[in-house]
RNA sequence: CCGGGUGUGGCCCAGUUGGUAGGGCACCUGGUUUGGGACCAGGACGCCGCGAGUUCGAGUCUCGCCACUCGGACCA
């Protein structure tokens, strides 16, 4: 009989509550930390880890379509805020203000940027004259804080870490244009680097942006089937540029307002990858954007030769490029596989006396569990493709977690049924007014979130007031 | 901001009608182990969330506050 084990780092099951789950899986994964200030949260080092491989695909990404990065001040005068009405309707509710510099009282409060609009806006308007300087694809990574009344490990912090990309363009088909590609940006790196499938549509006016015209979005669904905003490209217009008395010469010498956007991603995509992949081992992450790509494990470490062995693994798939870390610490076997598992580790290499006989080693798949023995001849080309597969394997179950909980709806009493007993995206035809919105949220609990680009003529008319619909629209419930 | 729950070594928790704090895990030392979360022996670690009050005496009772957490509202 097996002797009972001890269960020295256990999470909850999702099934039994998926919060306390994901909150299991942010600290045991060491991926974040509580703070002495409320609402704030510390991403430990491999939090932060996995921070730094987004950032480097997007600022390459980024980079490659002409954009420059640039750092703003933290801090935004009151004054200026206030020009976009909009605007700063939707943030001053949720502003931190610093009133005092020492101990003297500033004569006029600074806010803590909330996003920056404000003040690439109040930059442009002195360096913009002519349609020469045209476009400013301008990009910051950077915090910015939100005064949240409750905060979850990365889905909401007070302070949170993003990219926040802003231009400035001379027609508004070229801005549009740009919204587009970005929003195909932030879908490119969910899909290809971090397994998640997405669902690209625009919001709608009582969803979108505070002072956009109009609002792109990226919509991911999560084990639980709630939806989870993953990134948003915004249109501004040119509402923004006459705020803020932005104006350029163009080349018939007229005076022009040039059309503006803006587009950002945050940490919160983390949180959208833990709840997409993990499972009740703990976390599971993408090969492309995992820290430590496969970890190598020695067996039976005291036996001879067995550690040089498991070095000699080590040292190849370093040479081959694997993002690899060896454990030859003095924690048993069993210690380890869970200690990886729980880190989300995508492949585990294990080598003992009983392999190097065989000159093979074992490989260990994080999403299936899978293990297979592999000659040590092969060893880097079958890692390489198991990191392919896992990351095929997890974008394909994301996908079915997509499809399967996504239905057709065609009344709103059906809709609140199917979104109480089964969760996930539910699509109907929509009228385009802001009340059918209201009665959605109001009588299924749920909010739109997009109007998909790719489009489905499911009725004729809206299933809420029974007018003539004017779009397919998916609803859900969102973190 | 509105409701519910929880605050006791780093973590999870026990603590009787109020009597001066305990266990498991983790940590440190030594030894034995090592193919799925090892074992033995020893050691260190506490402003019992904070502040008042009741009491001879408060982890325990009362009030206030704070934090975390789960729902809701609001929001990326």
């Amino acid at each position: 009989m097996a002797k009972e084990k001890k269960q020295v780092e256990q999470i909850t099951d999702m099934e039994v509550d998926f919060a306390k789950w994901y909150t299991d899986v942010c600290t045991k994964a060491e991926l974040i930390d509580y703070t002495s200030t409320k609402g704030m949260f510390i991403l430990r080092p491999y939090g932060y880890a996995i921070w730094e491989n987004i950032q480097k695909e997007l600022d390459a990404r980024f980079k490659e379509t002409g954009h420059v990065n640039v750092a703003m001040p933290m801090l935004i005068p009151e004054s200026l805020l206030q020009k976009e009405k909009d605007h700063v309707e939707g943030f001053a509710p949720e502003c931190a203000w610093v009133t005092h510099g020492g101990s003297e009282k500033l004569e006029e409060r600074l806010c803590v940027r909330p996003t920056s609009e404000t003040l690439f806006c109040d930059h442009w308007s002195h360096i913009v004259h002519s349609w020469r300087d045209l476009p400013l694809l301008y990009n910051q990574w950077c915090s910015v804080l939100r005064w949240e009344k409750t905060s979850r490990p990365f889905l909401r912090h007070r302070e949170f870490l993003w990219q926040e990309g802003h231009t400035l363009h001379a027609t508004a088909e070229e801005a549009i244009a740009e919204t587009e590609q970005q929003l195909e940006t932030y879908a490119d790196l969910c899909e290809n680097v971090l397994a998640m499938p997405v669902v690209r549509g625009q919001k709608t006016d009582k969803e979108k942006f505070a002072g956009a015209e109009r609002t792109y979005t990226i919509e991911c669904m999560m084990h639980d089937r709630k939806a989870l905003q993953g990134g948003t490209s915004h249109y501004f217009g040119d509402g923004f540029a006459k705020a803020f008395d932005i104006s350029y010469t163009d080349k018939e010498n007229k005076l022009q307002a040039p059309h503006e956007t803006s587009w950002g991603l945050s940490t919160r995509i983390i949180g959208g990858l833990i709840m997409t992949h993990g499972d009740n081992r703990g976390l599971v992450l993408p090969p492309r954007i995992a820290p430590t790509q496969a970890v190598v494990i020695p067996v039976a470490m005291h036996k001879e030769g067995v550690l040089a062995a498991a070095e000699g693994l080590y040292e190849r798939l370093k040479t081959a490029g694997i993002r690899v870390k060896i454990d030859d610490s003095e924690q048993s076997m069993g210690w380890k596989a869970a200690e990886y598992e729980m880190k989300g580790v995508p492949l585990r290499v294990e080598i003992g006396p009983k392999d190097m006989e065989k000159e093979q080693c074992c490989i260990c798949r994080r999403d299936s569990g899978e293990k297979v023995f592999v000659p040590l001849t092969e060893l880097e080309t079958e890692v390489v493709r198991l990191l392919e597969e896992v990351h095929k394997g997890l974008y394909e179950r994301a996908a079915k977690n997509l499809a399967d909980h996504t239905y057709p709806a065609f009344s709103l009493e059906e809709a609140k049924q199917i979104q109480e007993e089964k969760g996930g995206f539910i699509k109907t035809m929509w009228c385009g007014e802001l009340q059918c919105e209201l009665d959605m949220k109001e009588k299924a609990g749920m909010t739109s979130r997009c109007i998909p680009f790719v489009q489905e003529h499911l009725a004729d008319t809206c299933p809420i007031c029974g007018k003539p619909a004017k779009h397919m629209i998916y609803w859900g419930v969102a973190y």
